[in-house]
DNA sequence: TGTACATCAGTGAACGCGCGTTCACTGATGTAC
DNA sequence: TGTACATCAGTGAACGCGCGTTCACTGATGTAC
């Protein structure tokens, strides 16, 4: 029926920089950042195996493309757009690193790419301004001085949270995290307990802050 | 002088484990896991590139060694042996992040390494309950069932400000980290303050959560 | 103490493979006139 | 509208390289007698 010696698709591709993308995403999902090849993924993308390098030059390139993209999504999913408070972004920041693990990995794992990409930059430095602000916001007059500790405090706890429970860390004293925002206001009542207790110890001195005796 | 036809080492190394995962070790920390290979490890260890696959088999069995090892010096790192309370093992568990890059990483990297192995799930399992008793150690007795959202707590932010840091995310906005011990106070009290936001906001309900209007 | 032998840690040459890179090329598209 | 030409996205054959693996081997160690 069809012609076979006949070309099935057009010279040109028209898109191949976004199924390159595609592909590569695809592939890390599969075999994981480490196994990448340039090879593979422009067979998975249906391409010559030339042509990923001829539009991003090689591999940290492809890296440096989806962690910029990587950094828009978490943007917009954190409430770049549309505020919603701590818990809408907090949640935002989760399902996006159970959503899109593969851009999420490559995101904080800066010797895959091309750090000084000022685009990279851009959009780093865009999306952590989204989660600093849901902080400053939820902070009240008199601690606004405490922005600096809440916000390493937040970031550190949800990155901490995604990255622990994508790998598989987690599961085995956790139940199911749904809903998240449940779940997560959950966790953040366990912050309030934690922070006391260290605040307890912490006030006892180093030594005896276990409570032990001499 | 010396006879150069003569060996300088014995035919049996000896400790070719030990030099092999040294060598592994610093490989890693210069070149990162993705660019680990067995040849150059064996290079650098002075042996011959075929010894590391006659101990260890491949690369995964190098790296499940290499994770198991992290398992057990962190739980020494945190208190295992001599418990010192919550800040403590909380300054154990960064400070052998930081001092400790490629055990660190290897270990939160699962793809890496055969996580069926026994003893390296035995070495997780202890590590784990470490930071989970000094967790439970801090609690007070009506404070007792809420040890799993601490403990997920604690060990998220703890993990998160670990990973955030070692590759450099959180530096542009932090001073510095020392004396460790009394930033990682600072912090908590963050979280309390986090905490107390989020419990706010999530009383409000989940669409007016920031407080704006309509 | 001495000899014989089994064991096995470690060697090193050889292999085939998939990789990234290069480069002359093809052919579709856009633009000038 | 038609022709000529520049551009450049994408091709595919060819390359050299470092890799992991295999395998017959070497030589040190341990044990039996």
């Amino acid at each position: 029926m069809a012609d076979s010696t006949k070309r099935d698709r057009p010279y040109h591709h028209g898109r191949l920089r976004e199924a390159v993308l595609e592909a590569a995403i695809a592939e890390i999902e599969a075999v994981g950042t480490s196994e990448l090849s340039m090879r593979e993924v422009a067979r998975r993308a249906g391409v010559s195996h030339a042509a990923p390098a001829h539009h991003f030059g090689d591999k940290a390139g492809i890296f440096t493309a989806i962690a910029t993209r990587g950094f828009e999504l978490l943007a917009e999913e954190t409430g770049g757009l549309v505020p919603g408070g701590l818990v809408h972004a907090a949640a935002g920041y989760v399902r996006f690193a159970l959503n899109h693990r593969a851009h999420f990995e490559v995101m904080f794992r800066p010797d895959l790419y091309r750090p000084d990409d000022p685009d990279l930059i851009a959009a780093r430095d865009a999306s952590f301004d989204v989660l600093y602000r849901a902080v400053q916001d939820g902070l009240s007059p008199e601690q606004i001085g405490e922005l600096l500790p809440t916000s390493v405090a937040a970031w550190s706890a949800l990155h901490g949270f995604a990255t622990l429970f994508l790998y598989g860390n987690l599961e085995p004293r956790l139940g199911s995290i749904e809903p998240l925002e449940a779940f997560l206001v959950d966790v953040a009542h366990g912050m309030v307990i934690l922070g006391e207790i260290i605040s307890r110890q912490a006030g006892q001195g180093p030594t005896a802050a276990d409570g032990r005796p001499g």
